[in-house]
RNA sequence: CGGAGUGUGGUGUAACGGCUAACAUGCCUGCUUUGGGAGCAGGUGACUCAGGGUUCGAAUCCCUGCACUCCGACCA
């Protein structure tokens, strides 16, 4: 893409309102707009992180066997009062609306009932059974108080799949399947080294412990206690030597840190399947329960937890797995047809480049550069041209060096 | 939801209860410039969040509402 035609522009100061590094950062590089607390908009650049994010999450989902599907936002209240979640006493972050003839709707701050509820209509037969689907769209969930930009916001993207399984065995090898998975897609993210699985409270509908992801940073509101020799957490909440007897750890090995939630994964048993009457014949045609599962992560999270761990003091520094583009071409001086020729030699080869056609000095176009983020800068000048070719620099590098434009190639291979 | 704080051009800030609300940046015109947020000149842009009140006089003080931020609580 050309950057003239990008219609976002880079801002030297961040909003008065945003204290959050995330949010300042990707606001003033024009990935988001704030539309409200806790809802924020995906311009062109923020929208290609989060599709590079969701891209990476369907590819491991569908590894190990999800389907994707996509529910709907708008939600009829009989199958939440089958669970017993509709009450807002029960469950008081719902965000409700109404059609015009005064029949509630709830507007969906998760899935399992819905899903439980379509899925019903399709299992029958124990040869119907184990089946994983899953979804990446908008949740909305009614905060007291949003906060630290994307970390914690009222609308955001989530993908959550869900499990049924026909026997207790064949949970257990899908749930550890899916964790696999999570830890796939935390190293792709390039967060796979400070991300633990982490026993966490099960919640009220199981007496077994759920696993938290849980990305070790300051920003985080989780404390958890982490064993970095056996790659594993435990949450505060769950920090009792009964607890940690049960996983085999003890307290002298832990030390405390603090954690984001990027991903969640629950046993949730029969409650939600038995409570919407959804059950399978085995082969001896006796009804059987369905034990079912769900496994979330917090896709535009995540977007907000990358930008803040890898940023330094000028700006974003993104993860060549999921940034915007690959290569920031920078045009200077009378070059213009040369870059050209090279941005679109690039494209044709697939790479995913913004050519910095503006007409606008060296400083600010390296400034916006650096804030931005773009993992590869190239720059094309007359001062590169009669040094021999190509400044090419790391986002993550002080310094760049002249190559040629093979060598240019060759690298991006 | 409890507590604290803040709302001033697009953005960031300033302004004792008292001149036509100032500065920077952005944006527009022209010229010059082109390797780390360039220079000069001219221009654009704010009923100071909304509504009420006090006062000769309110951006400034008071009340109500709304919005935003932070701390806490909450967080399948």
């Amino acid at each position: 893409m050309r950057q003239s035609h990008l219609f976002t522009k880079t801002r030297k100061e961040a909003p008065s309102d945003e204290t959050s590094k995330n949010a300042q950062l990707l606001i003033r590089a024009g990935f988001i707009h704030k539309e409200m607390a806790g809802v924020y908009a995906y311009l062109p650049l923020g929208m290609r992180v989060l599709e590079n994010i969701k891209k990476i999450v369907r590819e491991e989902m569908n590894n190990v066997g999800g389907q994707e599907l996509m529910m709907t936002t708008l939600q009829p209240k009989d199958i939440w009062e089958k669970t017993d979640r509709w009450d807002d006493k029960k469950v008081d972050n719902w965000f409700k609306t109404a059609l015009k003839n005064g029949t509630e709707l709830g507007v969906g701050l998760t899935h399992e009932e819905p899903i439980v509820d379509a899925i019903g209509e399709y299992i029958n037969s124990y040869k119907d059974l184990p089946v994983m689907v899953y979804q990446i769209q908008n949740k909305f969930r009614n905060e007291l108080r949003a906060k630290s930009g994307l970390l914690r916001g009222r609308e955001f993207v989530m993908k959550d799949m869900y499990s049924f399984a026909r026997t207790q065995e064949e949970h257990e090898e899908i749930y550890e399947r899916v964790a696999e998975s999570y830890h796939k897609v935390y190293a792709r993210l390039g967060l796979g080294d400070i991300t633990y699985r982490t026993y966490a409270d099960g919640g009220i509908f199981t007496k077994r412990f759920s696993d938290e992801f849980q990305t070790l940073s300051d920003m985080g509101e989780d404390t958890v206690y982490v064993s970095e020799s056996k790659k594993i957490a435990v949450n505060k909440e769950v920090y009792t030597d009964e607890n940690l007897a049960k996983v085999g750890l003890t307290k002298d090995e832990l030390v405390e840190r603090k954690g984001v939630e990027v991903g969640n994964i629950f046993p949730l048993e029969t409650k939600y399947t038995d409570a919407l009457d959804v059950h399978f014949m085995d082969n001896a045609g006796a009804k059987q329960p369905i034990i079912m599962g769900c496994y979330g992560i917090g896709v535009s999270r995540l977007v907000g937890v990358i930008a803040e761990h890898f940023a330094d003091d000028k700006g974003l520094v993104w993860p060549e797995s999921i940034a915007p583009f690959r290569v920031h071409l920078i045009q200077l001086g009378n070059t213009a047809d040369k870059a050209t020729a090279l941005y679109e030699s690039l494209i044709k080869k697939g790479t995913e480049v913004l050519l910095d056609d503006r007409d606008a000095g060296a400083g600010s176009k390296f400034a916006d550069a650096d804030l931005i983020g773009i993992p590869y800068r190239v720059v094309i000048s007359d001062k590169s041209l009669e040094r021999g070719g190509l400044e090419f620099k790391k986002r993550s590098d002080a310094e760049g060096a002249i190559i040629t434009e093979e060598e240019l190639f060759d690298r991006l291979k």
